[in-house]
DNA sequence: GCCAACGTTGGC
DNA sequence: GCCAACGTTGGC
């Protein structure tokens, strides 16, 4: 799951041990968490768009997909006009934090032969949300995070 | 349903 | 700031 470090950080779930994951405004990272995301299921937190993108905590899903509140707020950068309170069109689920890792830095990851195929090294991809294999996964905390 | 125009994402 | 890639919008 990606975050913008500037507008919610690893950091900020250290202090604040959990979140929504709010703002999502796109169909298929949302249709992740409505459909694909089981409690208890584990993420990795990615920082994107700053200086040093990539890995950078670990998360767990504490509940399932329920209406985004930023979508009804007219003061939000996430308020969505065309959503009812009766008919909602943004979901998110909350996580909560497993653990703030050392960074495993975009550079590291595509370094990985083992990671080619992760959805998030994808050419092209622009998706916040995106599934990872459970090879990838055990790579990246069993090898890259014990280095 | 097509597709051009436009907006956003996100790495560099 | 640049730009590739992709999603959304809206006219037709």
């Amino acid at each position: 799951m990606k975050s913008e470090p500037t507008e919610f950080s690893i950091d900020d779930l250290v202090r604040d041990k959990k979140t929504p994951w709010f703002g999502v405004r796109n169909y298929q990272a949302r249709n992740f968490m409505m459909k694909e995301m089981r409690l208890g299921d584990r993420v990795f937190f990615y920082h994107s768009s700053c200086p040093n993108p990539g890995i950078a905590g670990i998360a767990e899903v504490c509940s399932a997909a329920y209406p985004d509140a930023t979508q009804f707020d007219k003061k939000s950068p996430h308020f969505e006009p065309a959503a009812k309170k009766e008919a909602p069109r943004w979901f998110n689920v909350d996580v909560k934090l497993e653990k703030k890792t050392q960074l495993i830095s975009l550079a590291t990851l595509r370094e990985h032969p083992e990671l080619a195929r992760m959805r998030i090294l994808a050419r092209g991809n622009r998706l916040s949300i995106t599934p990872v294999e459970p090879e990838e996964w055990n790579f990246v905390t069993g090898t890259l995070m014990q280095s």
